[in-house]
DNA sequence: GACAAAATACGATTACATTCGTATCTTGTC
DNA sequence: GACAAGATACGAATGTAATCGTATTTTGTC
């Protein structure tokens, strides 16, 4: 039966609202909108509308009980971030994974994060 | 001085005509256009335009001393899957490359390709 | 219960991506 | 050199993303 396809890929700004949903856990637009305004200048307003619409998509669920709505992330971030990778292998790399990691790493990527690569490969069973 | 950063992210669109270009080599709106037909309904003008349009971005080069323009890669496919992917990286796993090839590797993922990012491990320097 | 503060709802605008119809241009062939 | 085939150029329509101003609603406080 394998996992869920319907996952709807994010768009950026609705990503952006997502990390920081993933980060603080369930929020209102106010606090939201206080941790993206630390690195963007968008208005107030505008995270509302993207969470009402991500809402409409089913991307995040909300909780009116209170005045100020809650707003939570429906899917989980390894669900989200296999969806975008799945994407892009399938787009960029002709569906092949390891092009993808042999693209992945270059001179910029650190010793730990080579370190820790290797680490997961032989945890692996296959 | 690291490399050009400088290279734009094509749209999904651009990246499907850059996959035939990089396959094909250098090649006419009505070659391209024959081959995305395979696949997709795209009407030849709707790839002429495209084509235009990432001719105006520099996406692509064309060369037109024929009557039918022959277009190609400005950049090679090597770049921009860099590009994209440390767009990716930076956008949806924090800036982690480690992460992002812990959720490209799945229970999907063939024996082979995992046997191919062992090598490429044991390849690195580092 | 009126007011102010702070929230949501709504609608319009802007930007960009995508698509394609139609006009125009180019060139080989007769 | 006229014509037809086939190419590019152009512009409009459509769809979606992103932004934000303004209207409306809610609620605590006096």
């Amino acid at each position: 039966m394998a996992q869920d396809n319907s996952v709807v890929k994010p768009t950026e700004a609705e990503l952006t609202l997502l990390n920081v949903l993933w980060k603080m856990g369930p929020a209102t637009v106010r606090q939201v909108h206080d941790v993206v305004s630390i690195t963007q200048k968008t208005g107030y307003t505008t995270v509302l509308k993207i969470l009402q619409i991500m809402h409409e998509k089913s991307l995040v669920i909300r909780d009116e009980s209170n005045r100020a709505h809650v707003y939570a992330t429906a899917n989980s971030q390894t669900q989200t971030q296999s969806s975008l990778i799945k994407d892009l292998i399938s787009k960029a790399f002709g569906g092949s994974t390891s092009k993808l990691v042999m693209r992945a790493i270059d001179d910029s990527t650190s010793a730990q994060e080579i370190s820790d690569i290797r680490q997961l490969l032989n945890s692996l069973e296959k």
